[in-house]
DNA sequence: CGTACCTTTGACTCGTGTCAACAATGGTGG
DNA sequence: CCACCATTGTTGACACGAGTCAAAGGTACG
């Protein structure tokens, strides 16, 4: 399950998908789970942490129901996850970027509720859960982190069920534009100009719309001048016009 | 914050409201955190928690973006979750049950991102975070009960994400109600006949529909004798019926 | 007993889904 | 290198489920 390929020299060193990069010398390690740790702490996270061979687009990282074993920090590329409902439809219910953590809905059950999915290349660094948790035990920030990190994810999914709830298709569409802008930006990517790494069907499942209505808001924001769309790179033209579309404005008293 | 008014005889000790019953006493132990926790420990557990007056209908527990500084178990009464969106518009997020433990959308941000309001009377057990960080150093059960409690959060926000983004009035509606249903049967109360805590208001806003839909389609489900619907008491008459609805079938192999 | 709130029901509207046709893209093999 | 086919995305016409607006009936609380 991680074998190392990473004996290809020069070029594997500089790559995203590296295996051999250690959490202390992370690019990610400002925003991934070692957040404020001590360096020697850093280091008994990382002698915990696996590191195998990338995804290929469409690889599953665990599949649903599968026992629960470790969660997972994406190193590059994208994952989704995918929840599979008892009559066989599938909910996307998350988008997981370079430092964000996914697998933490199998600590219930013991098993994962979700599939995860490479929607590109992607590399994962493997935390094995009951190793995790004996760490917790001897680092109290270590535990910490992790309940804020499970708190992360449920304060996420419930702003997705507002979402859901209450806004219309401009306003979802506009609002996940967003999120993914905020999100690069933290990355030290552009905020404005980027390459959307899932599909019009991912975008439109995730957001409980069509693939056409997501096809038809895109166009529809090209033509007013808020975006450029050109296949799945997005420049975002008028950053307040969005947020005024997914009622989320800069400023207003 | 938490005086008690417990000094009412014998009365109290019978009533679910009474703040005196420990962890160990409580008819809610199998489902509430202590599951499974050594007696000792329970022990443990119970000298951290704080039991305050019962809260009256409509009274906040905690609001959105007070400082964070505890979760709370239900002891009797149900509180619903609201989120507030940044145009000021209400989201409900979850209705907590005896038992069920609310809060935990705070630790991200070490503040609320919910309000939680009383939909009856209902009594809570306040539980200090940071006391039960402390503790669940100390308690590997605890803090492995912890982090199952948050991911089954994480799960059941899944769950309603998949429900708004695929799913009719129709399946919606039948799926609350069998919830409800499900978690009054672990509680050893009647799976078909109950009183629903919430207004139609708060169904519909929970469910991402309006007042009168959630109206009509009670009044349907009733004319097709799946339900009897008096006012908030729900019978249901045809239970696998309900389920055909919500697309939870119990056998279909 | 009256007033305010909650719920129900009906008529109409509108946003998004559905169905369908077509265009563009990308990977594969001749 | 280009032709082919599968996949993905775009656009239009139409339908339908749920929202909106409006009015009236019920219920609860002071």
């Amino acid at each position: 399950m991680s074998e190392s390929i990473a004996t290809s020299s020069d070029n594997a060193t500089k790559c995203h998908h590296n295996p051999t990069v250690s959490c202390g010398d992370c690019r990610l390690n400002a925003i991934c789970l070692p957040i404020s740790l001590h360096v020697d702490d850093i280091d008994k996270l990382d002698d915990i942490i696996q590191r195998g061979r990338p995804l290929q687009k469409g690889e599953y990282l665990y599949r649903s129901n599968e026992p629960f074993q470790s969660v997972y920090a994406v190193r590059s590329g994208t994952i989704k996850a995918v929840n599979i409902t008892n009559d066989g439809q599938e909910q996307v219910t998350g988008f997981y970027l370079p430092g964000e953590v996914l697998g933490m809905d199998g600590i219930a059950q013991n098993h994962y509720t979700n599939s995860a999915i490479a929607l590109e290349t992607a590399a994962v660094c493997e935390i094995p859960f009951s190793r995790m948790e004996d760490l917790s035990l001897q680092l109290p920030t270590l535990q910490r982190h992790f309940f804020q990190l499970m708190s992360k994810e449920i304060t996420s999914d419930q702003q997705l069920i507002t979402l859901l709830s209450k806004n219309s298709a401009d306003e979802r569409i506009a609002s996940l534009l967003l999120s993914i802008s905020t999100r690069n930006h933290n990355r030290h990517l552009s905020a404005t100009f980027f390459r959307l790494p899932m599909s019009r069907a991912d975008i439109g499942n995730y957001l409980g719309l069509t693939i056409e209505t997501v096809s038809r808001v895109l166009s529809r924001f090209q033509k007013s001048d808020l975006l450029e769309v050109n296949k799945k790179e997005i420049t975002i033209k008028d950053m307040d016009g969005l947020k005024r579309v997914a009622n989320m404005e800069t400023a207003c008293g």
